[in-house]
DNA sequence: ATGAAAGCGCTAACAG
DNA sequence: CTGTTAGCGCTTTCAT
């Protein structure tokens, strides 16, 4: 179907030269001479040589790619680690096959098989269900977590600081003396765990009973906008009239979007009648009127770590005896309009 | 580094047949007893085989991947685009590498030649700056263009109807009776073209004179959002007073989104003093306050045409004559909160 | 129904 | 400095 393309064999036929030669001079390696050089560089120039990566693979047993497993591109916060990667990856040679999970363990089986059979020289898992079981078969390939599920011994995990970020938000509505309420959706990644554990143990800590009824949990498993919520709905019109301002803490900033449009749909003012507080600082946070309180995940920092590790990983040449080890990168609360 | 994988010929082996036999069998076809299939398929279970592409390719020719060549993927538009089409590929079998191009054309070559080199199946581009060199030294690739650029001839385009778009987002403007103005990027990509000969054209039809100085380019080249512009802001403030409200068509949701932003500033109404209208369809019409009346795309229509005619043109035996053929998918206004 | 063997394009070990 | 050659894992033709 292609027209068939044309080999080093081709190029050291038509330069008058041993295949080895040719291979040599495109891989800058061993010796040859500056003249023979110059010659079947203007013959690859000539003719238009391209290298080809099955046979290289073949040979070397790498194929200068890595897949990143993610759960939705579409998420602003995935779409900038993935494209943050990708660039760095390419940057030192290797091309990025990219796979939408949609937290489907399922497909994440389908598309680990897929990479394991492309021999992908290393994996970049952003927050996924994979379990022990799945990965062990090719333990072998160097792995970086981001957000990692806590199945998984042995791993290379670089995650925000999720649990100080929960804490600094839920200390946030305490500061400000307003009645806390987590908001959380039905995904339990081991990040939105960390910032669920945080409110509850501030809460604890200060003296809070009960705690478990000021978290509620939306039938939401998307990463997309929703417009409208009827359970958010319902939870603001219960609390329309209560007596101590409330604090809602949105588990990230597409919920606390939710909440501020629901809370404005019945006429209740924010922040003044009541606070809301968001959690990634993505777009969300800064298209809302009122732009949304929210602490920020550092992606540029995330993302570095994460490919930096993994190159290192790839280009390790001794067998890393594979150990459990956590980045955490640190948050900020960026203050904006919808908390006092 | 890699644990050595274990091969067919493993297999064969272990079960006690040929490697022709096992291929058989991994493949389904040829023939082969019932029994023998039995063996082997334990075996391969067993064992944990896993093909190996780089074998495969390099006899069958054909790498089962995909490229995309997109200009940002944290542009919502464009990461729906992809992630539908990388959903489709990957059911009929194809793996996808992504590229983020940043609208460089020195990146764009550099990941055309990595594609190339990694013996793509097929390539999808989408707004791109390829040009007719660049493309022509592996034209058999087949290829399909959403919105594509003008420089290449025989090429295969999904695109949505832009000049319809721009037709009826300037006269809503003109029925309201608004003195319309276009707010455009540096970007020039044909979709955008597109769009501002509609305006033009409208404009031209309906008497207006001096067209050219109702189009405001601003320096903006990038697909993210900024908070504020000081040229959008003179903009606004010079038309601050003016005696007919203004009609704002914005080239796309983003630069409509921001217009709102400058001209809620200055304390100017939307839609009250000031139309806006938007493009793409994209979360920022959503997110907005007010509301973005908007051209929406159909992403989810240009998506399946490109991707069902990729697949085609990659499957199909004979070598498709390559011609001239583009494909246009309607928009639709949608009425939304910023205009009346 | 199964096996033997060629060959895809490349790299690297060895020979000169 | 350069050439010869084996072999990576697989598919496929040709035998049997």
């Amino acid at each position: 179907m292609l027209n068939k393309s044309i080999s080093i064999k081709d190029i050291a036929r038509a330069s008058g030269v041993s295949v080895a030669t040719v291979s040599r001079i495109i891989n800058n390696n061993g010796r040859f001479s500056i003249k023979t050089k110059k010659k079947v560089e203007s013959i690859i120039d000539q003719l238009g040589y391209e290298k080809n990566k099955f046979a290289v693979g073949l040979r070397s047993n790498q194929s200068k790619t890595v897949g990143i497993l993610v759960p939705d591109i579409t998420n602003p916060f995935y779409a900038t680690v993935v494209k943050k990667s990708e660039q760095l990856f390419f940057k030192k040679g290797y091309a990025t096959i990219i796979c939408n999970t949609e937290r489907s363990i399922d497909r994440e089986n389908a598309y680990l098989k897929n990479l394991f059979e492309n021999r992908v020289d290393g994996l970049m898992v952003i927050s996924s269900n994979i379990n022990q079981s799945q990965m062990t078969s090719n333990i072998s390939v160097p792995t970086v977590f981001i957000d990692k599920n806590p199945n998984i011994t042995n791993a290379t995990v670089v995650s925000s600081n999720h649990y100080e970020g929960g804490r600094l938000a839920t200390e946030l509505l305490i500061k400000n003396n307003l009645s806390p309420y987590l908001l959380m959706t039905r995904t339990k990644s081991s990040s939105t765990l960390s910032r669920i554990q945080a409110f509850k143990d501030v809460l604890k800590k200060r003296g809070f009973k009960n705690i478990n009824s000021r978290i509620v949990s939306l039938d939401i498993t998307s990463d997309h906008f929703l417009s409208h919520d009827d359970q958010l709905d319902n939870f603001m019109k219960k609390n329309e009239n209560s007596p101590q301002p409330l604090g809602i803490f949105g588990i990230n900033d597409n919920i606390a979007y939710m909440a501020i449009q629901a809370a404005k749909k019945i006429g209740l003012s924010v922040p003044g009648q009541i606070n809301v507080i968001g959690f990634d600082g993505t777009l969300y946070s800064e298209l809302s009127s009122p732009k949304i309180t929210t602490i920020v995940q550092n992606t540029d920092a995330i993302t570095k770590k994460a490919s930096n590790k993994l190159i290192e990983k790839m280009t390790s040449q001794k067998q890393v005896i594979p150990s459990e080890e956590t980045i955490e990168i640190p948050v900020s609360l960026v203050m904006k309009e919808s908390t006092i």
